[in-house]
RNA sequence: GGCCCGGUGGUCAAGCGGUUAAGACUCCGCCCUUUCACGGCGGCAACACGGGUUCGAGUCCCGUCCGGGUCACCA
C-alpha cells in the first residue's frame, strides 16, 4: 500500500464529521465561538462526530497559551469534542504544524496530477509586481517552465512554493448551502500559494487536504471564504475527492458597517463573562444571531437546541450583536436560576461588596435575584450596606407617595420609639411596627414606608422595601440611619 | 476598481405569490407594588428605491442605490 492510499484507508465514513478549525490567536471572539457552536451542533443534531483542529501554519503568529483559551473556552460552553490534539483519534495530529510532511506530500501528488506547479519567484520580484498593481493575479511566469529548468532550479536549491493552476477557461460553480449555487469564470480565479516556501501550506491548501483526510463531511466557516470557495472546489476536482457540503456564516457585526473586533474595543467571550454574563446566556444569544428556528421561543439550552438544530435555517445576512438583548437574556436566565444556585453564583460578588459583619447574604441574594441583570451589577445595589451614602434630603420628596420634608421627618420620628420597642427583630415584628405607625399618624403606606427606605439606604432604588433593609441593617444600624435622617430633616 | 454576497421596525427575527406583515429586545404609557425592579396590559416603529412578470409581489425577474466580503508565502 502506498502512502497515499493508507492515508485515504483512515478516513472514516458513513457519519456526519465536522471540525472547528481555529487559529490560536489568544482569545475566542463572539464569531468565532458562534461557528464552533453550529458546527458542534451540527455534529450532535446528527449523532455525528466533532473534532478540533489547531491552524498554526502561520508561524508568525504563534501566541503562547493561545491554545488553552480554545479548550477552556469550547469546556466551559459545553462544546465537547471527540477528536483533537488532545483526544487522539483515527486521522491525527489535530494540530497542523505537526501534519508538516503531509501538505507536501500532497502538493507533489498534486503537480503530479496537474493541479499544481512549482514556483520559483523571489518574494522581491512578487512584491514588485504587487506594487505596479496590486489587484494584479500572479502573473504566470513560473506556470510553463520546462522540465529542464524546473529540475536545475531543484538541483541548485532554489527556494520554491507550490501555486495552484487554475484552469484558463471555462467556470467553476460550487454550492453552499446558505448562498446557494455561485459560478465564477476561472479566468478571475488567481494561481495561489498552496505550500509556503517554509514548506508548510497556507490555509486554503491546509483546509482542504485536513478536511478530506479527516473526512469531515460540512465544512462551517465564515463568509470571508466564500471568495475562495472555487478554488476548493478545483482543489478537490484535481485530487479526485467528494466535496464536502459548505455552510457560510455572514459575520457577526458591531454595528451595520463593522465586524466585531478586539481592536475596536468590542467583547470576546471572555470578556463578556468577565462582565458577569452567563455562559448559557451568551450561548444562547449567539445560536439566535443569525439563526432562527422559526416560532416564538427564543430561550433554549444547549441540549435543546441540539435537537431542533437544522442548519438550513442560517441566516445570509450579517447580524449586529446587540448587547442590550443579551443582558435582557442574561436577565431571564438569572430569574430562572433555583435560589440556592443563585446565592452560590452571586455570593463572590456580594462578599467583596459588603463587609459589614452580620448582614444576611442568602437573605441579600433572595432581593437581589429579580433584579439583577448582569452579576457586575451587583456591587452597585448594594453598596449602601457598609456606608450609608451621602443624599440629598430632597430625595424624600416622592410625588407619588405623597411625601414632604414635614411628613417624612414626622414619620421618621414615629418610626424610631416603634422599632425600637421590637425585642424580636424579623421580617414580621418590624412590618408591624411600621404598620402600626402608618395607622397611628393615619396616613398612606407609602409616607411612612418610603421616608423610612431613604432614612436606611440614601437610594430611591433600592434591592427590596423598607421592612427588608431594615431587617438586613439590624435594628441598631437602622435606628442610627434613621435618627441621621430626622437631623437631616430637622 | 474587478469579482462575489447581502438589504423586513433602532437591533434580532418570522414570512417561501393572497397575512390586519408574527414575535423578542429597546423606548413610551397604564396597572400591580411601600420605591426601583419583577409581573401584567397597551403603544410607537419595517418590507431600500424604480421598473417589470402576475388577477395579485416583502416573497419571482431586471436595474439603481446602500452595505459587506475578497483580490497576501494571513487565516
Amino acid at each position: 500500500m502506498d502512502f497515499f492510499t493508507q492515508q485515504e484507508s483512515r478516513i472514516p465514513t458513513g457519519k456526519v464529521r465536522t471540525r472547528f478549525a481555529p487559529s490560536p490567536t489568544g482569545y475566542m471572539h463572539v464569531g468565532n465561538l458562534r461557528t464552533a457552536l453550529y458546527t458542534w451542533l451540527i455534529a450532535r443534531h446528527a449523532n455525528g462526530t466533532f473534532l478540533l483542529r489547531i491552524e498554526d501554519t502561520d508561524q508568525e503568529r504563534l501566541v503562547e497559551g493561545a491554545t488553552d483559551v480554545i479548550y477552556n473556552t469550547l469546556r466551559q460552553c459545553g462544546l465537547d469534542h471527540d477528536e483533537g490534539p488532545d483526544k487522539p483519534g483515527p486521522v491525527g495530529p489535530y494540530i497542523q504544524s505537526e501534519r508538516r510532511s503531509l501538505y507536501g506530500k500532497y502538493a507533489e501528488l498534486l503537480i503530479e496530477k496537474g493541479g499544481a506547479y512549482r514556483c520559483f519567484c523571489t518574494k522581491e520580484r512578487l512584491d514588485e509586481l504587487h506594487a505596479k498593481n496590486p489587484t494584479a493575479k500572479y502573473d504566470g511566469r513560473c506556470r510553463h517552465l520546462s522540465q529542464q529548468e524546473i529540475d536545475e532550479k531543484l538541483a541548485a536549491g532554489v527556494p520554491y512554493v507550490v501555486r495552484q493552476k487554475i484552469p484558463t477557461e471555462g467556470e467553476t460553480t460550487f454550492s453552499d448551502v446558505i448562498f446557494g449555487d455561485i459560478t465564477v469564470p476561472n479566468a478571475d480565479l488567481d494561481d495561489n500559494i498552496l505550500l509556503k516556501s517554509d514548506g508548510l501550506p497556507t490555509y486554503n491548501f491546509a483546509n482542504v487536504v485536513d478536511d478530506h483526510l479527516m473526512g469531515i463531511t460540512h465544512v462551517v466557516r465564515g463568509s470571508e471564504y466564500l471568495s475562495s470557495a472555487p478554488k476548493y472546489n478545483l482543489l478537490y476536482e484535481a485530487f479526485g475527492w467528494d466535496v464536502p457540503t459548505y455552510i457560510h456564516c455572514s459575520p457577526v457585526m458591531r454595528d451595520a458597517q463593522h465586524k466585531m473586533s478586539k481592536r475596536h474595543g468590542d467583547p470576546s467571550f471572555e470578556d463578556l463573562i468577565a462582565e458577569g454574563y452567563l455562559t448559557e446566556a451568551v450561548i444562547n444569544y449567539i445560536a439566535l444571531l443569525g439563526w432562527s428556528p422559526g416560532g416564538e421561543r427564543e430561550i433554549f439550552s444547549l441540549d435543546e437546541l441540539r435537537q431542533i438544530f437544522d442548519f438550513h435555517d442560517i441566516s445570509k445576512s450579517p447580524a449586529v450583536f446587540d448587547k442590550a438583548k443579551l443582558t435582557w437574556m442574561n436577565a431571564e436566565y438569572i430569574k430562572a436560576m433555583a435560589p440556592e444556585a443563585f446565592y452560590e453564583l452571586a455570593l463572590p460578588y456580594l462578599q467583596k461588596a459588603v463587609s459589614t459583619p452580620g448582614i444576611d447574604l442568602r437573605y441579600l441574594a433572595a432581593l437581589l435575584q429579580p433584579r439583577c441583570e448582569v452579576l457586575t451589577d451587583l456591587a452597585e445595589k448594594v453598596d449602601f450596606l457598609d456606608v450609608l451614602p451621602e443624599y440629598d434630603p430632597a430625595m424624600y420628596v416622592h410625588k407619588k407617595m405623597k411625601t414632604t420634608p414635614e411628613n417624612s421627618l414626622q414619620a421618621l420620628q414615629a418610626c424610631v420609639p416603634a422599632l425600637e420597642a421590637v425585642t424580636d427583630w424579623n421580617e414580621s415584628n418590624i412590618h408591624d411596627a411600621l404598620f402600626a405607625v402608618v395607622e397611628q399618624l393615619g396616613v398612606k403606606n407609602g409616607v411612612v414606608l418610603w421616608p423610612v427606605r431613604v432614612a436606611v439606604s440614601g437610594k430611591q432604588s433600592t434591592p427590596g422595601g423598607a421592612v427588608e433593609l431594615c431587617l438586613l441593617l439590624g435594628k441598631e444600624e437602622t435606628l442610627r440611619r434613621l435618627n441621621k435622617g430626622i437631623s437631616l430633616l430637622s
